[in-house]
DNA sequence: TTTTATTTTTAGATTTGTCTAAAATTTATT
DNA sequence: AATAAATTTTAGACAAATCTAAAAATAAAA
């Protein structure tokens, strides 16, 4: 089956928040979308029409296995485009999701097949969130925290979780980047701030809420 | 100002249907663009308000400098994204047009500034029509047409007018490509087909029709 | 358990882009 | 010049996606 740009954006959005909250309601679909309670529920009448969606009127909804897969491969598709963007333009990490949000619609199957290849199968977009297989497998990681991190142990950047270019700015001041190992020296009690170790840099010390922003997994 | 994908659609085509017979009337776009007299009237009506249009009604239309701007950003867009699918995806020359209809709409000026870095600037696309720069300015080839070719004259492929997979299937056979240089050795006056020598190739005999579709320029 | 507040849905309009059928205009033919 | 043919435009309708304002249903508070 077909589906119009606006209809990916609502089936993406709503696997993101159910990621989060199980079940969807309408306002924080119509808050997330940037848009009107009224306009979510017709869109959720035709989704749920088209079997994407699971709808009990007044009572939430969520995606159907086939709803599901629908979204995934918008969220490939977004991803691969974004790690496109980052690797092969030189785009930085914080201009790219606008311009992906717009080619994530393009329709041909083959040209995301090649496009993968092109790119080497990557199996996380710039900013460390998996990239879902052409199956709707998405690629697991025991990502942790960089705040709760034990004390001397090594880790690797996996993701950021605040992507603005405020963060990007901190981390290039810092020169972390995903896949920077990272060694933590010493949790100060006073404001939470780390002492850190970033690849074979001088230690330096990092807030808590850049801490908490990170995470980082083993090995 | 910004257009709607019809609108640039419309635009780009009344483009390519004015190189050929200056003024453009009703029915010939509306063949073109695949929809009904009374649609493109329609959108003549909105165009001509945002100044993309000369037009005067039972009189034909023509696009303005304005229009003409707009077109030539979007048949660079169109023709850089059909370099890279097929130089960097692999893609055949047959297969890329569909796509890149809808490439040709992702709006950001960055994005395809950088992509047009990271082909090297070329300047033509894989059909070897001429990419405009960002300035709208298009690369000239003195180009003629194989069939009218001098005798035992040397050129190269520039371009190939009919882009069909019946016609890629044929020059593969021959392994004719946009650059191969091509000798003509002779003029048969039975049905008009010519011998020539590809590359280094042994010679061969090609139809007029093939001839006829194929576009030469000299050195 | 009423009453009040919040959330969600409906009703009705609007914009964009399309269509068919009919009217208006231009062009071609007698 | 009058008539026929072709082209183009208008009139009116429709589907998609959105909106505002009002009604309906649910949840929270008294
Ligand atoms: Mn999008
Ligand atoms: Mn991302
Ligand atoms: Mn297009
Ligand atoms: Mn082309």
């Amino acid at each position: 089956m077909n589906f119009s740009v606006s209809e990916e954006n609502y089936i993406k959005c709503i696997y993101h928040l159910q990621q989060d909250t199980g079940m969807v309601n309408t306002n924080a679909l119509a808050a997330e979308m940037q848009t009107k309670a009224a306009s979510v529920t017709d869109m959720l009448k035709k989704l749920s029409s088209k079997k994407i969606l699971q709808y009990e009127k007044y009572h939430g909804f969520k995606l159907t296995d086939n709803g599901r897969k629908v979204a995934l491969s918008v969220v490939r598709k977004h991803r691969l485009w974004e790690y496109f963007l980052v690797e092969k333009l030189g785009f930085e990490w914080d201009k790219v999701h606008d311009i992906a949000e717009e080619l994530e619609h393009i329709s041909s199957n083959e040209l995301i097949e090649r496009l993968q290849q092109f790119l080497g199968n990557p199996s996380f977009d710039p900013h460390g969130d998996p990239i879902p297989d052409s199956n709707g497998k998405i690629p697991k990681l025991n990502q942790v925290n960089l705040a709760t991190l034990q004390l001397n142990k090594t880790a690797v950047v996996s993701s950021v979780a605040n992507q603005s270019p405020q963060m990007l700015e901190m981390l290039k001041h810092y020169s972390i980047r995903i896949g920077s190992s990272i060694k933590l020296l010493k949790r100060f009690e006073f404001d939470g701030s780390l002492e850190i170790k970033v690849g074979k840099q001088a230690s330096c010390i990092i807030s808590e809420p850049i801490a908490k922003n990170l995470f980082v997994h083993y090995e």
